[in-house]
DNA sequence: CGCAATCATTTGCGGTCGCAACTATCGGCG
DNA sequence: CGCCGATAGTTGCGACCGCAAATGATTGCG
């Protein structure tokens, strides 16, 4: 079967977008240190602080994270020992755990957000334009729409 | 100083890129394990592979890969040990090692690139029109710029 | 020349994550 | 009611990676 190969203009958008993501992963890790915690913690207080009772379900933290179960539980032992979210039993279906985040949590995240965002600004969205920015949204919820319709066997 | 937020679109393609890219990044190094290396692995042998003499110094290797020296090191041993690549010690300055893909590599290599190109094809690129694939590519080439311009103590 | 700063690479260490296996719990169907 | 399969979460294990320190080699300046 013929190989389909990638068009001059498909190379560059996927290597830019290769080779450029790693590096902003990690400016924008870097601009949370000193607030001690990880990009994936900071993700973990955004869904928390979100939710209406500030407490979300294990298994569907993980999903919203796109990380397996085994990862949530250790990131949030982190942060459970962080003293920033709490583990909460619940007592309809005494399966499920909450993660459920602190005041001390709450506060360590709104004193975190600001410095967040101007990361996110100087890094990528003051790097675009206003056309750009929409592009952005629109591709990659189509990828990602892609990416959920395919069946989980094919991943 | 007053905080400037995201906007509602900039919160569009910046939670869309967020919570995508990890999905991908997954769904590309699965499509890869039927060769028994990482997509990780795949890029040293993609460089390698486009590189003069199939030799590349690690230093160089490192910053394109955009990966620590350290990390560098512990990829190359995996593949030395798969017997795709190679070391080789640089006889004009002894501080160097060339990382040198091996005929088996390039083999390996040859015989999983129309896979991933397919897997890039289904999970990121098909799922474009032309002219997002052009912006795809201006966009991370301009976050790009803004990372390589950005002093490296402020990362 | 000779010493100090620099550079390329490796190693020790700790942190994060996914997979597979295990436990506990729930739900449905006979 | 009682059992089987599905679901939620944790744990053992191994893989990968970054930081800091160590080693060996080079360069430059006095």
């Amino acid at each position: 079967m013929a190989t389909k190969w990638l068009s001059p203009a498909e190379m560059r958008a996927w290597r830019a977008y290769i080779e450029t993501t790693h590096q902003l992963q990690a400016a924008l890790e870097h601009g949370l240190t000193p607030h001690h915690f990880s990009l994936g913690d900071y993700e973990v207080l955004v869904l928390l602080s979100e939710a209406p009772e500030g407490q979300v379900r294990m298994c569907d933290l993980s999903e919203r994270l796109s990380l397996s179960p085994s990862g949530l539980t250790r990131r949030l032992d982190g942060l459970v020992k962080a003293g920033y979210v709490s583990r909460a039993q619940c007592t309809n279906d005494r399966r499920v755990t909450f993660a459920s985040i602190t005041p001390t949590g709450l506060a360590a995240f709104k004193a975190a957000v600001a410095d967040h965002v101007r990361s996110v600004r100087t890094h990528l969205i003051d790097r675009l334009t206003p056309t750009q920015i929409e592009a952005l949204g629109d591709i990659f919820i189509a990828v990602g729409a892609g990416l959920a319709e395919t069946p989980k066997g094919t991943r």
